[in-house]
DNA sequence: ACCTGAACACCGTTCAAGT
DNA sequence: ACCTGAACACCGTTCAAGT
């Protein structure tokens, strides 16, 4: 590797080397810069010091360029998810409040990522970033089993628990990103994620113990007596 | 009006007549067939038959129209939340319920619509569309602190049940449009919303009638004693 | 006041030709 | 095997010229 650079800027030679890489390098930070929508192939190209047509020799088209930065997008995302978890420790509730915290920052620092992942349906419904968004959910239902079972509960709820906190997560971090939920209009994301998820948490632990782990569809205001 | 149609397909004259109203139609189409990402201001030109450099008459350019078009959906989506919810007939829950459902049969009736209001943060930061969605969270907020008042508790913290609430059904919405939460994997978007904003108000409740209406920041788990 | 027509820069995509 | 160069259709935007 002597003739090339290391991927990012310009290169030397005719061949590049680690076009791929350098391509999604440039398109993370173009994403980053200018959000997902203002993401362009030909500008991707030409940042690494290549042609406009030289990107279609790694990818078939824009869109899975866009798909694979989607699926390493929620390879990391897993990555944070898991380490802010650390196995539970000290305690599955404290563990799990920093995986709350670990979620908004991922998507504050790094908002088109996030949008990219999670924005449209044909962007990133291939197999493989499927299986990278699966891992994300897993680490969340991991913990949410983790803390019912800590609490004395059965795990049976789990899964449900773990869907409520990620569209609960999901939802204020996307009102964050897109300024919807501004701390200046007394609603810090950071607050709110904390309150409902403590919320959605401590109900689903209530509801466990009650031993009633799907209530029927009753109106609800008071708990199934 | 002898020389002008309805406002939708080409015109017969020089002049269109209700150009704007036209193309933000069109607009709504394309952007239910293909998503905002998919709309062009060409082709909805091209549709109410106009030239492509038409449109900036009536607009200063394609985010103005995106705008524009944001702001009805949010008129649109405030007027469904109201009718929904109802005055709060016959009683608050109930109305609530009402009121879940208007909201993911908005989003997912018109996903294309929904996704533009709550998309890009620029592309809706008008004062204008800023306003309309003002309104829907002022018909959640509403809606909240009924509930709260009709279960004997103070009101004080149905601004951060509304937020709750709010960033939960966007997060349920956000997540079954763009697939992630889908019928087949056992993740019904309806049952979650419902169990999940349940859960929201009834913690709400609890910690209203329990006198803390803002808990200090102490792990959580367990209802501060 | 409102729209056309032509123009410009830019983008996605293809493909024969170069290394 | 990998990239260039030229080409095509399309898009956003501007502006002088038409009605």
């Amino acid at each position: 590797m002597s003739k090339q650079d290391n991927g990012c800027g310009p290169r030397r030679g005719y061949h590049h080397g680690r076009l791929k890489d350098a391509l999604i390098e440039a398109a993370r930070h173009l994403v980053t810069e200018r959000g997902p929508a203002g993401f362009t192939l030909s500008e991707a190209a030409k940042r690494v010091g290549v042609t406009a047509g030289a990107p279609y020799r790694h990818f078939t088209d824009r869109a899975d360029l866009m798909s694979e930065l989607a699926r390493r997008g929620f390879e990391q995302f897993s990555q944070r998810l898991e380490r802010a978890w650390d196995e539970g420790k000290p305690d599955a509730i404290a563990a799990f409040r920093r995986m709350g915290g670990a979620y908004l920052a991922f998507a504050r620092e790094e908002p088109g990522l996030y949008s990219a992942m999670f924005g449209n349906v044909a962007t990133l419904s291939t197999p493989d970033s499927g299986a990278a968004a699966d891992r994300a959910l897993a680490a969340i239902r991991n913990a949410a089993a983790a803390i019912l079972r800590q609490h004395g509960a059965s795990d049976a709820g789990a899964r449900d628990l773990a869907f409520q906190i990620w569209a609960y997560s999901h939802g204020v971090a996307m009102l964050a990103v897109s300024g919807h939920l501004n701390p200046a209009h007394d609603a810090d994301p950071t607050r709110i994620l904390e309150e409902g998820a403590r919320n959605l948490v401590e109900m689903s632990i209530r509801r466990a113990l009650a031993g009633a782990p799907a209530p029927p569809p009753s109106p609800w205001g008071r708990p199934a007596t």
